[in-house]
DNA sequence: AATTTCATGTAATTCGTTACATGATTCC
DNA sequence: GGAATCATGTAACGAATTACATGAAATT
């Protein structure tokens, strides 16, 4: 799980350990992001296993600070200290054809990709990496668990709400509406991602069903139905709001 | 965690461990549930506490299925064995003194309450055993995180926004949007919390400002503010739709 | 000069899972 | 009588955390 993430991070950009953190906290993981003490253990198994490696010189030419005339030999050794090591001791690291590899292998495992948010949440941050067809399922999956799960929740909801009380059923409540909004969004995505699917010369024999929305499958009704415009993604910029 | 989530279910009705998961599993962890691998080493730590105990019998008189006439030592012999037991091998487990007091601290204990949201739900269905400040407070440090955490979300965006590709963009933008439904939400529970608060005998001395929504605090525009109608809780019943 | 931030790492511990092993009871 | 479900438990393992330990570079 973190390996992909380092990865998917690597493929984009040569980064160090630090600045990895940082992404990875902006970007995937919910709270707070990793702690070092997973980081870099699993960037050595990395490494160990050829997925990475140390970039020699790092990212940005670091420009080593070479203390006016120092000539021929000492000027070589002085220059091959920090060789591994980036001007600040970073140890820059870059994706290997190995490493591309195991991320194919990593974001193409589905196993608990659909139950799992976190997994999930990962894997649709890399979704440009797979074919159309791995990228609907992977959609298609977590939509599926989401509507199940909701489902046993209406369920319990439904059958102890006696025995809730006021705080519970809030949170129940609103647990709900979340998944369910979580299901509109996917479905918008599916929609988008049908839109741009490569049209097939094999004509319509391989049609599955026109997508979107099938109010039989909520099993309940009073559900804010919105049937998902089929604008492909999401175009809009946020505000630059802020200053500079 | 799973000890106060025990603890709390033990609260309300005695139960055995297999009873026990499926709870679980209907009101707080959001995925599956606990296994039973953590589940019964979990109660059984409890036990050799003294926070709970196997109850003679349990909950529902099992009816032990008499075969007939068998008279005085014998039926005392068939009686005893499955004392410890329930009909069928069940184990039932109540709450004790110990067991209620080991629940109000690990409920009090505000560890890394409001930055783990399994450890705020469980809080929160459990809320009613809090007295209503720490209740209060418990809502407004999950809020005030949230809020943090959305700036947080907000600002790296609008950085890596060229960066980030379509899908990143929309899981993004997606997460803040429930991030900003969770503060709502919250607002109702914080409004609904002060509008039924004990009315202090000292004055006015103690107005903490008059709570919800300061659209300052959100340092951006463009939120759908929804100031909050103080609405004391939820007070509407699911749809009886099913049967029975 | 002192403090903060950057930067990397190790060791012990926590919390949970999966897989395995067992057996009783109910339903068909 | 055989399968499904109920019910409890153990052992091996996994993924991440916290706490500890260290030190260089930038900032004040």
């Amino acid at each position: 799980m973190l390996e992909l993430a380092i990865l998917g991070l690597l493929k984009q950009q040569e980064l160090h350990g630090y600045e990895l953190k940082k992404r990875l906290a902006e970007t995937f993981v919910s709270g707070g992001g990793v702690s070092f003490g997973s980081l870099y253990p699993a960037l050595s198994r990395l490494e160990a296993a050829g997925a990475v490696r140390v970039i020699e010189g790092g990212g940005e030419p670091d420009a080593i600070p070479m203390t006016g005339a120092l000539t021929g030999e000492l000027a070589a050794f002085r220059a091959r200290k920090p060789v591994t090591r980036g001007s600040r001791g970073k140890k820059v690291y870059g994706i290997t054809p190995r490493g591309e590899q195991l991320f194919e292998e990593l974001l193409a495992a589905d196993s608990g990709t659909s139950d799992d948010e976190r997994a999930f949440n990962l894997r649709l941050a890399f979704a440009r990496f797979l074919p159309h067809e791995a990228r609907l399922g992977l959609l298609e999956r977590r939509r599926a668990y989401l509507l199940e799960r909701l489902g046993r929740t209406r369920h319990a909801v439904r059958n102890g709400w006696e025995r809730l009380d006021a705080y519970t059923r809030s949170l129940l409540e609103h647990g709900n509406e979340t998944t369910e909004r979580d299901i509109s969004w996917l479905d918008r995505l599916i929609a988008g991602e049908r839109a741009q699917a490569p049209a097939r010369p094999e004509g319509p024999a391989a049609v599955v069903s026109t997508t979107t929305f099938h109010p039989d499958q909520w099993m309940d009704s009073d559900i804010p139905t919105m049937p998902a415009p089929p604008e492909v993604l999401s175009a809009r910029r946020p505000q630059q709001g802020g200053k500079t």
